[in-house]
RNA sequence: GUCCCAGUAGCUCAGCAGGAUAGAGCGACAGCCUCCUAAGCUGUAGGUCGUGAGUUCGAAUCUCGCCUGGGACGCCA
């Protein structure tokens, strides 16, 4: 906990020692403590609508209560210079901010550990995330889920969860078999022979791509082969060389998972079969119509759901249920998916497959990520694998850049329509927030090598108490806030509570920057201490664009 | 028909564990570089928070209805 943490559980305890006191309340009924920064300055640096919500139980007036509060306050407890009643009934706290400046060693001390905090308590959590199926290459869509969980697994993990990141590889079923189709067409093609693509086929260019390569280095080799072996080897080449793929444009995208795992896998190990046991023991299984199917409705699903079609095999569901009871059955307490907006009609059956499982339906958590529409040239183009005609992530990172994708990606809610305008995000004008923040860190980089061209390197012991002007505690603030809004953006799950931050932080340095002076030769003392203070500053940013999968440019 | 997401400034979006005069960027307008990076800063203008009711001391935020836009509802994956 950060000194800024400290003094704000304290002026806590202090509140609610004053309610008790003051016999407003007992310890049982005592409202939740809401201590909070108001947005403007006037009205303080902290302030609690406590009297407010004691109004019910205490059945006075606000204003009177916040006067009785104020009597008993003991005003030792934290730094407080003043506090008086405003509005309705509010109650502001006016600092002594002198306190804040210690964040500036702590957080030197900490490095790139500040921001680091408790709260996940080490539970286990598993993300599993794009998964997209090994058929092409990812698009838009799965580059905003990759954007998404990625920067949610930073975070989750600098907040103190055990984050476990995890891909499903769909390599079994009718999309695979239609990839080795495909391949197939698109090699005879590529030999110059006529070959029809299957119905459900696809058309990127990707496939094309592998036709052409396997034409090329094996010739008409694979002509001579049956249906079936050749079927057969190009639906493991053709995996191999999807998967391969899309590992690589992952890593490209700075994102990385610890587990790669096969659904085929789930078949091969009986895990399949061990899941429909389970589901038939606890008595949620039926038969008709010659399908098997599982009873979810009564846990919350519009219809029951079939496992085993007529013909014998699964449905996508049913390795989907083995999968996820392997999850449970790997210790992890709670599993977050990220799904694509269009399997968001899922989400009940596979919830209500949890608890016939015997599980917690919580314990699964789904984020839902919203269509992508790409605008270039004011016009909207679409998305989809079958045309061929998607734009891809690579593509998009290509022409676009890296850093401000990513960006760009985490700092809208994940569950809301996303416009994506390619012009806007290609040009690299000030339009794009990405840039304001790194700027803002390119900034203090440049600073700092002049200081210590001049001999001067933040960190050495410097006099803290020169730092006070109002733009500097302003900063300071901010700076305290950063492992509050790692809390906030882990527990609600929202990864562009953390974009938010890397503005207002960089907003808070620029800010600074015009008003303040770092480098003063007339001054070598208060040019150490802003030095570390621009330098706690640097750290911040740069933890905070880790968190999104930004770079911290040193120049611009 | 059922379900999900959205509707907040001209545009793109925050805010939604109910709190003070609803915020930011872009765009518009007016200023700031003999000075550490002007990809910056400072200020002005701009809003019936889709709509109607309800809950209460208080609603952009919670509940219900309605309108508009997008999406999902397979023995596909």
């Amino acid at each position: 906990m950060n000194i800024a943490e400290q003094v704000q559980t304290k002026l806590k305890e202090a509140i609610k020692e004053a309610v008790i006191k003051a016999n407003l309340a007992t310890e049982e009924n005592i409202p939740m403590c809401l201590l909070e920064t108001p947005r403007d300055k006037a009205h303080g640096d902290y302030s609690t609508n406590m009297a407010m919500q004691l109004a019910r139980i205490a059945k006075k007036a606000p204003r009177a209560i916040a006067e009785e509060l104020i009597a008993n306050f003991d005003q030792s407890k934290a730094s407080i210079e003043k506090l008086e009643i405003a509005g309705p009934g509010f109650i502001n706290f006016y600092m002594n901010n002198s306190y804040l400046t210690e964040l500036i060693p702590t957080i030197i001390n900490a490095g790139e550990k500040y921001g680091e905090t408790t709260i996940g308590n080490h539970q286990k959590v598993q993300v599993e995330f794009v998964s997209a199926n090994p058929t092409g290459d990812l698009h838009l869509g799965h580059a905003r889920g990759a954007a998404v969980g990625d920067s949610l697994c930073n975070i989750l993990d600098k907040a103190g969860y055990d984050v476990s990141r995890e891909y499903y590889i769909n390599d079994a079923g009718n999309q695979i078999n239609n990839l080795a189709l495909s391949v197939d067409a698109r090699y005879f093609q590529a030999l110059g022979t006529d070959k029809p693509m299957p119905e459900d086929g696809y058309h990127g260019q990707d496939i094309i791509g592998i036709g052409k390569r396997l034409a090329e280095e094996f010739g008409d080799k694979f002509a001579a082969l049956s249906d079936e072996e050749r079927f057969d080897t190009f639906r493991e080449y053709g995996l191999k060389y999807e998967m391969e793929k899309l590992k690589q444009d992952l890593e490209n995208f700075r994102v990385r998972f610890d587990v790669w795992y096969s659904e085929t896998s789930l078949y091969n190990n009986g895990k399949i079969d061990q899941a429909l046991k389970a589901l038939r023991d606890n008595g949620h299984i039926y038969e008709e119509d010659g399908a098997t199917w599982l009873r979810t409705t009564p846990m919350g699903d519009d219809k029951d759901r079939v496992l085993i079609k007529q013909d014998g095999s699964y449905t996508y569901l049913t390795p989907d249920i083995a999968y996820h009871k392997d999850k449970l059955e790997r210790g992890f307490e709670k599993l977050i998916n990220i799904w694509g907006a269009d399997h968001h009609g899922y989400i009940p059956r596979m919830k209500a497959a949890i608890e016939a499982l015997g599980y917690e339906r919580d314990a699964l958590e789904v984020e839902i990520i919203q269509l992508v529409h790409l605008y270039k040239d004011g016009e909207k183009m679409k998305m989809s694998k079958r045309t061929g005609k998607a734009v891809t992530m690579r593509e998009l990172v290509e022409e676009v850049g890296l850093d401000a994708v990513r960006y760009f990606f985490a700092m809208r809610s994940a569950d809301t329509h996303l416009d994506f305008d390619l012009d806007l995000a290609v040009s690299q004008s000030n339009e794009n927030p990405v840039y304001y923040a790194q700027y803002a860190h390119a900034r203090i980089s440049s600073i700092l090598r002049q200081g210590a061209e001049q001999g001067l390197v933040a960190g050495d012991a410097a006099d803290y108490s020169l730092i006070g002007a109002e733009k500097e505690v302003e900063l300071l603030k901010k700076l305290g806030e950063f492992p509050q809004a790692i809390a906030e953006a882990a527990q609600k799950r929202i990864p562009h509570r953390i974009t938010n931050y890397i503005y207002d932080l960089a907003s808070a340095f620029h800010s600074f920057y015009n008003a303040e002076k770092v480098l003063d030769p007339e001054n070598k003392q208060k040019t150490q201490a802003r030095l570390a203070l621009i330098k706690s500053v640097q750290i911040t940013l740069r933890n905070a664009l880790a968190l999104i999968g930004v770079s911290a440019p040193e120049k611009m």
